[in-house]
DNA sequence: CGACGCTTTGACACAACTCAACAACCGTGG
DNA sequence: CCACGGTTGTTGAGTTGTGTCAAAGCGTCG
């Protein structure tokens, strides 16, 4: 079976929520026809903009951000493999970010019509989709959190327990060992950090033996010890509990 | 007509986004037909339980909040009237955060089931309520931008700012004057700020001739000198644009 | 009246930022 | 193949915004 409905990592992802139909399952597949190829750098969608469109990332990096007056940007959340970007700035007509890629990636362009003709005949795939969508909220709140009230140590473990748990929940990488492509720039402007201090507090950490980032890849050598730092509980990635 | 469907603050709110049908403002009107007194400080829910519960807020202030390991909260966003409040925890499973009345407040308790019926039978009534969760969304985005970009004088002007036209939109208040129970306590818990230096902040903006807070009320002197400050947009409050 | 919650102020400490310089790496073109 | 420029990473010294600790002022409510 070559071209099984449920070889997406969409579909891998919802599908671990709750368990599709073959039905929901070729609904799904049938969405992600079209991969495009973007190159690193390229924005997907920008602030205002009215064309609104959505995506599904297939492979590489993207990240989600807001620019400020003074040139500053905050990077909001960064989607990996799996994950739909912009899906509410489709349903609504607000689009409040932008999306640029981090990486050369693969994305497919997602019609809102389309979506909505599924999810009304499928609705049981609406509520996974709505599913998928609350957890990048609270990842959302758990960022807030993290700049809110931890300090640039606990924040940046926090930000790598999370991402190791993303990649290995879809098979990209294990806790221990995953690839990340982001430059110090990039998690300072996610960190709410400079990237100097960003600088520094990676090497706290190395120097700790809990985490490297090199190359990169990042090597987690202590697990426990840098979920206890961080503070960090998964509850909110997992369907489960 | 006594109990015209449109007199809830919340058919007001989303009225205003997609004008509503007699039949559509009488199921919402519906759905609010038991309100409950609560106490200031009363908890409304808390993370990680399991009867999961909704709320539309009718009067009085909430606030939404996670707290941490070392005592210390941060607080996500503060509801007022016409808010719904922990609609995507009846949705799903997942109760990320917890809820408390910050004043004495009437919420009123939604059924899950029945909220579902009324989107499925009107779905325009859906389209509103996902409008109205995807602009607390846009909230929290903001929020994050403040806290992990702007500093404690521009970040606290941008909250202000964000309530001023928050309140003045729900007709409790104009942009230069409106209620507000925060105690510089709640403030510092959601501006990621401490109490004491949320009072140097106040001083600040007041001796600036931007801002007062005084007795539970917000006076706002000089709100495009408190714009500017903020560097705030609206647009990610209103229906248009 | 006293007690409590909230605000205000000052002195000091520290985490994170700024500025400056340099080192390592990488793709590109000669 | 090497030389090059640009991007990314590393480190140090000094500054600043915000936190910490301590104490007092004020309203309000029982």
């Amino acid at each position: 079976m070559p071209n099984a409905p449920s070889d997406s990592v969409l579909a891998r992802k919802l599908n671990a929520f709750i368990p599709l139909s073959r039905a929901e399952l070729r609904c799904l597949a049938d969405m992600q026809v079209n991969p495009v190829r973007v190159k690193r750098g390229q924005q997907l969608t920008h602030e205002g903009q009215t064309d609104h469109r959505a995506f599904v990332l297939q492979g590489g990096w993207a990240c989600s951000y807001k620019l400020l007056r003074d040139g500053g940007r905050q990077i909001i959340s960064f989607p990996i493999a799996g994950d739909i970007v912009g899906l509410r700035s489709v349903l609504l007509r607000t689009a409040d970010h932008s999306f640029s890629a981090l990486t050369d990636a693969v994305v497919n362009p997602l019609e809102g019509t389309y979506i909505m003709r599924c999810v009304t005949e499928f609705p049981r795939l609406g509520a996974a989709l709505l599913w998928a969508a609350s957890r990048d909220e609270a990842m959302v709140v758990e960022h807030l959190v993290s700049i809110g009230r931890r300090n640039a140590l606990e924040r940046t473990a926090h930000f790598f327990m999370e991402l190791a748990e993303r990649m290995s929940l879809i098979g990209l990488g294990t806790e221990a060992e995953f690839k990340c492509p982001l430059t110090q720039f990039v998690l300072a402007d996610a960190l709410g950090l400079t990237a100097i201090h960003v600088n520094r507090v990676l090497r706290q950490l190395r120097e700790q033996k809990l985490l490297t980032l090199r190359k990169g890849k990042a090597y987690i050598h202590d697990l426990d010890g840098l979920r206890k730092l961080a503070g960090f509980e998964s509850g909110y990635l997992n369907s489960l509990s």
